[in-house]
DNA sequence: GCGTCCAGGTCTACC
DNA sequence: GGTAGACCTGGACGC
């Protein structure tokens, strides 16, 4: 099956893929030979394949084996944030030397999952290791439990085939360490209806739904910030390690990298987490290298 | 080959 | 409300 998509206008594939590290974790992959975006999705039950590509401004999928057209339409609006309307941050951005490319380069929309629990659970994989850690534990974590596509490929697991496994399971095989516990919780509170993360995308109220994330096990600061741009929200900064030692690279005077941003993405309001972000991965946008390689 | 450090932090106990 | 210390893993680094 091959679907077609039409993107709001200035809409860039390769900039949208490659805007933060999620097109580096499976289900997801990106070939830049091809500029084409990978991805196996789950529909009824089954793993499918997906190569997304632009084409003459229109976003072409191609589909394996075939799936209901209307079902892959909307989990690929959702990954490439199709409707998301980002005018009013573009306008700030536009009077600002910093930023101003982001418009021009099509940048701004962050890739996220076709579901917020797989954002989570990665989310929380990301903290207080390296990249390429990880890389191997969410490897691992779909390898192990992800349903199978025809190329081989896995599908993200579902809450309710993590939800079966226990603590042992996500220390001693996914080598989680002390996530383990975390991992196990989110998946059977998920799988139980005890929470209901995929309704959190609907919350408009981005402070309600930060203190939420922030009651999430594992799950601190930098973790809820981050969360919270791939549901819409952007007026928190997130700062880890990586954004401060970038911080301090690109601002080199600064003796307190967090003060720093604090003070300069301000103007920014409600968007000041995506004019940092942006600030900080401009360089992702001006070169064909993987920045994650 | 081995020890140490720290990376896209969080949580608890204690002041 | 602020902060020290514990917590898994694996890659990088120094010796």
């Amino acid at each position: 099956l091959q679907v077609t998509l039409r993107p709001p206008p200035g809409f860039d594939l390769i900039a949208t893929a490659r805007s933060h590290g999620w097109y580096d974790l499976p289900p997801f992959s990106f070939d830049g030979d091809s500029q084409t975006l990978h991805r196996v999705i789950t529909v009824g039950g089954r793993a499918h394949d997906l190569a997304i590509r632009a084409v003459r401004g229109a976003l072409r999928v191609k589909v394996t084996p075939d799936a209901p057209a209307g079902e892959v339409k909307s989990q690929v609006r959702v990954m490439l944030r199709l409707d998301e309307d980002l005018s009013s941050f573009y306008a700030l951005a536009d009077d600002d030397p910093k930023i101003a490319w982001a418009r021009r380069r099509g940048a701004g929309r962050l890739l996220r999952a076709p579901t917020v629990y797989e954002d989570v659970i990665k989310m929380l994989l990301t903290t207080n290791c390296s990249w390429s850690l990880t890389r191997v534990m969410v490897g691992r974590l779909v390898d192990k439990l992800g349903d199978a596509a025809p190329s081989g490929g896995r599908a993200f697991p579902t809450p309710e085939a993590m939800a079966a496994r226990d603590e042992r399971f996500y220390r001693d095989e996914v080598r989680t360490g002390y996530r383990a516990p975390h991992l196990v919780r989110i998946a059977r509170d998920q799988a139980s209806g005890k929470l209901a993360l995929e309704s959190w995308r609907d919350e408009r109220d981005a402070e309600a739904l930060h203190d939420r994330l922030l009651e999430l096990p594992g799950i601190g600061p930098y973790a809820a910030d981050n969360l919270l741009r791939l549901l819409g929200g952007y007026g928190y900064l997130g700062l880890d390690s990586w954004c401060r030692s970038k911080l301090k690279r690109l601002y080199p005077r600064t003796r307190d990298p967090d003060r720093l941003a604090e003070r300069m993405y301000r103007r920014y309001g409600v968007w000041r987490g995506l004019a940092m972000w942006l600030d900080l991965t401009r360089d992702w946008h001006e070169s064909t290298d993987d920045p994650l390689a």
